[in-house]
DNA sequence: ATAATAAAAGACCTTTTTATCTTTTATTAT
DNA sequence: ATAATAAAAGATAAAAAGGTCTTTTATTAT
């Protein structure tokens, strides 16, 4: 569904949100031992997210990648097209170059419903909200 | 969201079945010009699904892809299933190793609503079904 | 039997994705 | 100023996906 630069952006980005909300920044080291991501492939996922200023990253020693306190909620939807880009959104389903409610494909219309309810569900969700979970012990981000 | 195999796969089986309804078998280079898909590519595609007995062929002089008259509806799933496996519908959406309902992702139980959504659509969708409204013109499988 | 046709199979190539290693730049503490 | 730290950037490599070309096998019509 998602490519695995996807993938390692969100984890990562969790991870992120979670620590920022106790007041600390986290090297890319610490990341991706805990989140289970190669370090370097995922370091410029947070690149990408960083000059989009999606989260925040400070070079030298106690720097790392952080989240503003009162910066707005990062959504699912936003990792999302920042490194997938928003053909799962917009793309055929069957690949065809050409495909519109006036030219659609065989399956248009079934298929329009999955991906809106998708858009939908990561315009909907905030790392946020995902990390009280993570807290909580009732999620994971690794294995 | 599919591979470019799977693709190809759904709509040359689409172009078969539309044209195993009006009697005639097709052979790969006219699948593929109507299709729009690369040619050994696709026929190498078309191999594993008549392997599986999705389509049948025959060889030589008059031969080419059909379906039978009286098999059973061809699924979007199954041709899923045969070229992209089920990972679509298993895996996780963070491409956790281990994720599940006793140790879920973040984002599992969000992720699972859209994904059976699609695996539903999927098993619910027959490409017989689909035919008819490429040969009302209502739909289309190039371009 | 022979030639023609068409799928099957195999070898190979290209592009994209995923991943690693090295160097550079910015920041901080001493 | 200097050394240490950590992200940024660049170069390179490995793996997977996508695609092409050639040979083989099966079938049919002559």
């Amino acid at each position: 569904m998602f490519s695995k630069s996807c993938e390692y952006g969100i984890r990562a980005v969790i991870f992120i949100v979670a620590k920022s909300q106790s007041g600390q920044r986290v090297g890319i080291k610490e990341i991706c031992n805990d989140v289970g991501a190669p370090e370097h492939f995922t370091a410029k996922i947070l690149q990408i997210l960083s000059r989009l200023e999606l989260i925040r990253s400070i070079k030298g020693p106690n720097g790392g990648f952080y989240v503003e306190e009162d910066a707005p909620p990062i959504l699912l939807i936003d990792i999302v097209r920042a490194i997938d880009g928003n053909k799962l959104f917009t793309g055929c389903g069957l690949g065809l170059k050409e495909c519109s409610e006036k030219k659609p494909c065989p399956i248009h219309y079934e298929f329009k419903e999955i991906r809106d309810a998708l858009r939908e569900m990561l315009a909907n969700t905030s790392i946020q909200g995902l990390t009280n979970d993570l807290e909580k012990g009732l999620v994971f981000l690794k294995r």
